[in-house]
DNA sequence: TGTACATCAGTGAACGCGCGTTCACTGATGTAC
DNA sequence: TGTACATCAGTGAACGCGCGTTCACTGATGTAC
C-alpha cells in the first residue's frame, strides 16, 4: 500500500495535484490555472505532474470534472426531489451560490477552452443538464422539458456570471438569493399554468 | 490636419489600436488581447501604444467600451421601441446573436477582469442595463422593472455564454433564435398577466 | 520667408517574468531467483 | 532471507515563447522670431 513516505515517492500525486489546483483556485478567485503553480503547491518539481497528466489540458479537464460533480452534489443537496416552483427555486439558488462561492473554479468549469472530446468533461456536463431536465420534467410533465430546462439553466447561469463579472450590484448573498428565487419562479409559474 | 504620412508619425494611432484589437478579436474567436499583438497588427513598435494608453488595461477597457456601445446599437436596431413580448424577444435574440457572432469581443466585454473604476466601462455597462430596464418598464408599467430587467438580461446572457462555451448543442442560428424567443416569451408572459 | 528650437510620437534594445514542455538523469520500490 | 535488476516516479537543467513595461533615443512637426 503506497504510504506517502517523506520524500521522493509521493504516494498519490495525481490526487495531490487536484487538491493543490483547487486550493489555488479557492485562494485566488481570479487566478488562472498553471501546471507549474500546481506542482509548486503540491511540493513537487515542475515536471512531476507529467507522470499523471498528459498535459495542462488534462489537469484542467480533471479539475473541471471534479467541479461538475461537486456542483451536482450541491444541487441535489439543495433539494433531493424538487416538485414545487419554490423547491425548484431552491435548487436554482444553490447553483448561483456555488458559483459565487468558488468564482475561479466556476470559471475553469465554464470559461476554460474545452476540448469537446474530454470524455470525463462531456459526461459531467451532460449529467448537469440531464439533471436539470429531469427535475423540470418531474415537476411539469406537460411542458417541453428541453426548452424549459434550457431556459432555467440559462437564467441561473446568466445571473451567476453577471454577478461574477461585477455587472450587477451584488450587495448581500440574501439579496442575490431573493433575486434568483423571484426570476425562477416567474419562469416556472408560466409553465405551470400551461 | 494630421494626415497619415507614410512613416513614423502615424496620424491616429489611438484609433488604429482599437481597430487592430477588434480585427484580432474577430479573427481568432478564442484569442486573448495582448498589447504587443495589437501593436504588431497596427504596424507599429511594441511600445508605441503607450503614447495613447497608460497600460494594457486601458486598451482593454477602451475596446470593451466600444463593444458595449455597439451592443447597444444592435439591440436598438433589432427593434426601435419594443412593446409586445414578441418585439422584446427580438431584442433578446439580437443580444445572443451579437455574442455568438463576436465571441472574443463578447468575452473581453464580460470575462476580462474589470477594474470597477474605468469610468468609460462603468458608464457603458450602466447604459446597457438602463436600456433593458427602460424597455421592460415601457412594456410592463405595473411590474417591478429592476427584477424583470435583471431576469431578462440574465436569461439571454446565460444563453449566450452557454452557447459560447459549448455547453448547449447550438446547431443552427435559427434554432438558437427560436430557443431564445421561447424562453423570453415565457418570462414576459407571466409578467403580463400580473 | 527662413531659421532655431521645443515638443511630440515614434523606435528598438533590454529587463524580468511565468509559462508549457523536453530531456537525460536518479533515487526508491518491488519482484524473481 | 538476500541479492540483482527492471520498473516506476520523481528531479533539475534547459529550451523557446510571448508577455508587459522601462528607458534612452531619434525623427518629424509646428511654432516663435
Amino acid at each position: 500500500m503506497p504510504q506517502a513516505s517523506s520524500s521522493y515517492h509521493h504516494g498519490d500525486l495525481r490526487a495531490a495535484c487536484l487538491r493543490a489546483a483547487r486550493e489555488l483556485l479557492e485562494e485566488d478567485g481570479s487566478a488562472g490555472l498553471s501546471l507549474r503553480a500546481v506542482a509548486r503547491r503540491a511540493g513537487v518539481s515542475a515536471t512531476a505532474p507529467y507522470r499523471h497528466y498528459a498535459d495542462r489540458d488534462a489537469l484542467v479537464s480533471a479539475v473541471a470534472a471534479e467541479g461538475y460533480r461537486e456542483l451536482a452534489e450541491h444541487l441535489a443537496a439543495a433539494h433531493p426531489d424538487p416538485r414545487t416552483p419554490d423547491e425548484l427555486a431552491s435548487v436554482a439558488v444553490a447553483y448561483v451560490r456555488f458559483a459565487l462561492d468558488r468564482p475561479a473554479m466556476f470559471r475553469v468549469m465554464f470559461a476554460e477552452p474545452c476540448d469537446p472530446d474530454s470524455e470525463e468533461r462531456v459526461a459531467a456536463t451532460a449529467a448537469i443538464s440531464g439533471y436539470v431536465r429531469g427535475i423540470v420534467q418531474g415537476a411539469f410533465p406537460g411542458v417541453d422539458p428541453d426548452a424549459l430546462a434550457t431556459a432555467v439553466w440559462a437564467l441561473v447561469h446568466g445571473l451567476a456570471f453577471l454577478h461574477l463579472d461585477g455587472k450587477l450590484h451584488s450587495s448581500t448573498p440574501e439579496v442575490v438569493d431573493a433575486q434568483v428565487r423571484a426570476a425562477v419562479q416567474a419562469l416556472f409559474s408560466v409553465a405551470a399554468t400551461r
